[in-house]
DNA sequence: TTGTAGGCGTTATCAC
DNA sequence: GTGATAACGCCTACAA
């Protein structure tokens, strides 16, 4: 290890000045050009690299963002695609602001969320995010809460006083009802689980209906609730409910779906039944995982993840340069709009 | 923050009793059990957490692994599920060993895996992880091969002397060509690229091939080359080739595919055909990603992923820990077997 | 313009 | 059993 010392030695400089040159970038205007070359010159020769954890001590931070991805995302993710978006966003916004990232994970006796706690306290990193949508997340929330330090929330519901971003299920299903009213369609199809006690449902369902309503569509509802949460449970069912439903002349041209897994299953009843899609039925899914493995590929909406992990990262970024940001974001809330990919799946009404 | 010394100052002794005590854990038969309740009590009163930083700058490395992703990787991986698997399953690794766990970025001038170098001599991370499948990993590995450092590579094809974790495409391949020899079927259609360069997708028909030929199977081919690396394309192909295949009574009654998109393309092709999977046909996929979303729930071949991630990440920490490991593992290489996932997309050889 | 002293918080060493 | 002291490498402030 080269220490700044030595690169201070080998330019005939002390090692205040050729601290001011290599790492903080200070006073460089008082310095002589001449000083400066041989500074960078033999910091180059030397391969001089700045000790982070030096001068992560010193300054008191550490320039580093964590994410805490609790257990739930983990296989929630792996599978469904929803970490990796999130994450990678996440990355960039971290590192357009010049900070490294951290995944935070757990610890003995410390859940993820509680090790992002001590984290921060260690002040191993300076910002802590913490993403939504599984139940362990909403149980540490009051021990973030109180916690007094620069921590995001993502896809979170209840109250809190934390700055959160938010998917808005609803922009996507607005535009996908223009999009289909422009192709001519005048009955839409929701497809969708109507029982369940998921507000995620309701808020999607809502989103279309209104917008139909508002372009003159009506929507019929098929009821889609799978025995279970699995995926697979769920393309079977939307596919069985499909085929029955699209045995009979339906009247709608187009369908609007819940989900990525609904919308596979429709996929599947259509093909079954000789119903091609886009000529006879135009087809909407959400989520925009695994879009293009559907034939034709899917016309989704997509909730923005990369989006959404990058604005998070960016009031990470801003709660962790001054602590007045933590008073100027609190009870902050934003929505990043879920948006429409237009794919081969939906196409003009059937004459 | 709370120091150490204010924690020491509580407890009515010195720091150094209290360092030992709270943090290193050494020698604690020496001390009265009474000054180490006091000391104990007194961190957790103040809540004391020790200070990273300070503590990796004493003791010369950070307890810190990253990975670089390049820029392939984050398209390649978050379309395709390659990336979230990998990366939890290095977390998880690297959790394991108690280190933590860093995502290295680009920097200005510098890409993923020559800031990932970087944060090897800032002592940022004690050990680096450099994901293969992308052109700019091939590149940049010179670099890494000479910076003499702990350095781990996975799937990685060219010669290197770091130590590199493989996917091995074939052991799932011969677990499908058994899995389906005992469920009857004699003759397989092996559905993929075969004019292609690149290696995959020869060493997958190999194992195949020579799987079903110890089984006494037949392997017909069937060759899907992309107009496009996209998956939609892929799809399309496969169900366009599958359509004339299947149109003509086929002996095969089993598929076995090269990819996902491929094995997803052939799905659409047999629901237009109403060729019944798998009471008519059965069909395997490779890579398993998304195997859920097909009807019915494909079986597929596995990249094991996760335990991709971890192994590496389990070497990568080896040689964090003692520079003798980099010796030790030079040239090192292991392969990780690919798995047969069996769901419901196979089935007894139809009569 | 340059050098130096002091401190960031922790830990290892060694006398007591 | 315990308590000073000197690093670890960098940065700020102040003196020269």
């Amino acid at each position: 290890m080269v220490r700044l010392q030595e690169v201070a030695q080998a330019a005939q400089v002390s090692i205040g000045t050729a601290s001011k040159i290599l790492n903080t970038g200070t006073e460089l205007d008082r310095l002589s050009p001449d000083c400066i070359r041989r500074v960078r010159e033999a910091a180059r020769a030397l391969g001089y690299e700045r000790n982070y954890h030096a001068s992560a001590l010193q300054a008191g931070r550490s320039r580093a963002v964590g994410v805490a991805l609790l257990p739930g995302h983990k296989e929630h993710g792996f599978a469904s695609g929803f970490w990796g978006p999130m994450v990678g966003g996440m990355e960039m916004g971290v590192r357009a602001a010049g900070c490294h990232f951290v995944i935070v994970g757990a610890a003995p006796e410390l859940n993820e969320a509680q090790n992002g706690l001590r984290f921060l306290q260690e002040s191993r990193i300076d910002a802590l995010i913490v993403p939504g949508y599984v139940a362990t997340a909403l149980e540490a929330v009051p021990a973030l809460e109180s916690s007094d330090a620069a921590i995001v929330l993502t896809e979170h519901h209840a109250h809190t006083s934390l700055p959160v971003v938010n998917v808005d299920d609803s922009a996507g299903y607005r535009e996908a009802a223009r999009h289909l009213a422009e192709l001519g369609h005048k009955h839409l199809l929701w497809v969708g689980p109507l029982s369940g006690r998921r507000g995620y449902a309701q808020r999607r369902r809502d989103a279309l209906v209104q917008a139909a309503a508002h372009l003159g569509l009506t929507v019929t509802d098929l009821d889609v609730t799978a025995a279970s949460g699995e995926k697979a449970a769920q393309v079977a069912a939307a596919r069985a409910r499909a085929l029955a439903h699209f045995s009979s002349r339906p009247s709608c041209t187009a369908a609007v779906c819940f989900s990525e897994p609904i919308a596979f299953g429709v996929c599947a009843a259509a093909a079954a039944l000789g119903v091609r899609i886009p000529a006879d039925l135009s087809l909407v899914g959400f989520d925009d995982f695994s879009a293009e493995l559907a034939f034709p590929a899917m016309t989704e909406i997509s909730h923005m993840l990369v989006e959404m992990g990058q604005r998070a990262a960016e009031l990470a970024v801003e709660m962790a340069g001054d602590r007045a940001a933590w008073d100027r974001l609190r009870g902050h809330r934003e929505r990043i709009p879920s948006r429409l990919t237009i794919r081969e799946s939906t196409g003009p009404a059937r004459g």
